[in-house]
DNA sequence: GAATATACTGAACGTTCGTTAAATAAATTA
DNA sequence: TAATTTATTTAACGAACGTTCAGTATATTC
């Protein structure tokens, strides 16, 4: 039987990333669950026994679709602030570009967002860990803010995480473009008379 | 024959209850998704095959324990603001009300607050029609709110939903109680936008 | 060009899933 | 108490699940 694949096979990382495009794309529909390995070999045109060819498992391959999504975060986060001198603008460019790696087409990002891993399991230790490691980012940025208790430090990163994420739930393209969304909301908190 | 059954609803009633808190417990800490139906129904020492005496399906089952979430935290909310009057008081009583029912073991608050239904599946439709009925009391609160334009309301909305409802991800019993957090969290726009 | 390593398929495995149907126990009504 | 309705179990169904493995192409190496 002839093949129509004979020609220009992509190499190994090249591979690895579309078939984890896949599973970052349908993990962040479905979630972990919900999002079985068929739907991802499928959505890779490609065989559920294939990605067994390039991940261990299905859990190891969410890991890699959330160390992904965290690096990618990271660095649109990283490369946002350098730009700002500032610590609230600082921490405005930092909201900007998380609801932007969240909001537009970076399913990556999405399962990041969405997925907060909690309880004993050795896969969600492990997430944690990646987890935590974006978060400081964010607790640095906040702890140089002027004139606020430990306590208000702390509320506050919550409850901007809280409202980034949940962005996730109404945003509709076409209106406030995520930048915007993140001036607003962090505007909600930004103390007036700081610098 | 019609009072006959009559006489036999109170029983009924309760027996349904006792399945609807097994499957609360269970969709609180698995989702929908992972929680199974055999889940449920060993929560309630009880047959699988049992639970389709009183619910159609896992799917209605579902819509069931959202439905009475929706409904005890609304109580618990309505009770809570009338003993206030000031806007922003209301709005902190609110939230404080949504906070404890959300975080002291009301199994079916957690189901609501961590089930955002998105999509078009006619499940998940039916689902936002009752949570939309839940956020319309907050809508209502934050527009009696003084000297907020549209836009800050709506982000408002948006934010203070998305800060309370990820207290799940972060509360500890016996640290900062429902009622403190919901007033630190408040209190972070509270004092930006209460002139 | 033969040998080897890599990419992928096809078929099946054991499990678990939601759900149904028939049989039976318990409660209620007549 | 007999008849009937309600509650629950036992057993199984087909489908979907994650995963495995032997086999087959394709690419790379010698």
């Amino acid at each position: 039987m002839l093949s129509n694949r004979t020609v220009g096979r992509p190499r190994l990382e090249h591979r690895r990333l579309e078939l984890l495009n896949a599973a970052a794309n349908v993990f962040a529909r479905k979630g972990f669950d919900a999002g079985s390995v068929r739907d991802i070999a499928s959505a890779a045109n490609v065989q559920p026994s294939s990605l067994y060819h390039f991940f261990g498992s299905k859990e190891t391959l969410f890991e890699e679709v959330y160390m992904e999504g965290v690096r990618r975060i990271k660095t649109s986060v990283e490369t946002a602030v350098v730009t700002q001198g500032r610590p609230w603008d600082k921490l405005e460019a930092a909201a900007a570009a998380h609801l932007t790696s969240l909001l537009e087409d970076d399913f990556f990002s999405v399962v990041v967002a969405e997925t907060i891993p909690k309880g004993t399991s050795e896969l969600n230790i492990r997430l944690i860990v990646h987890r935590n490691d974006y978060e400081k980012m964010f607790i640095a940025f906040i702890d140089r803010l002027p004139n606020l208790t430990n306590d208000n430090k702390k509320y506050l990163r919550f409850a901007l995480f809280g409202a980034l994420n949940a962005t996730v739930n109404w945003y509709q393209p076409g209106k406030d473009s995520p930048e915007e969304i993140a001036r607003r909301i962090v505007g909600l908190f930004r103390v007036q008379l700081d610098t």
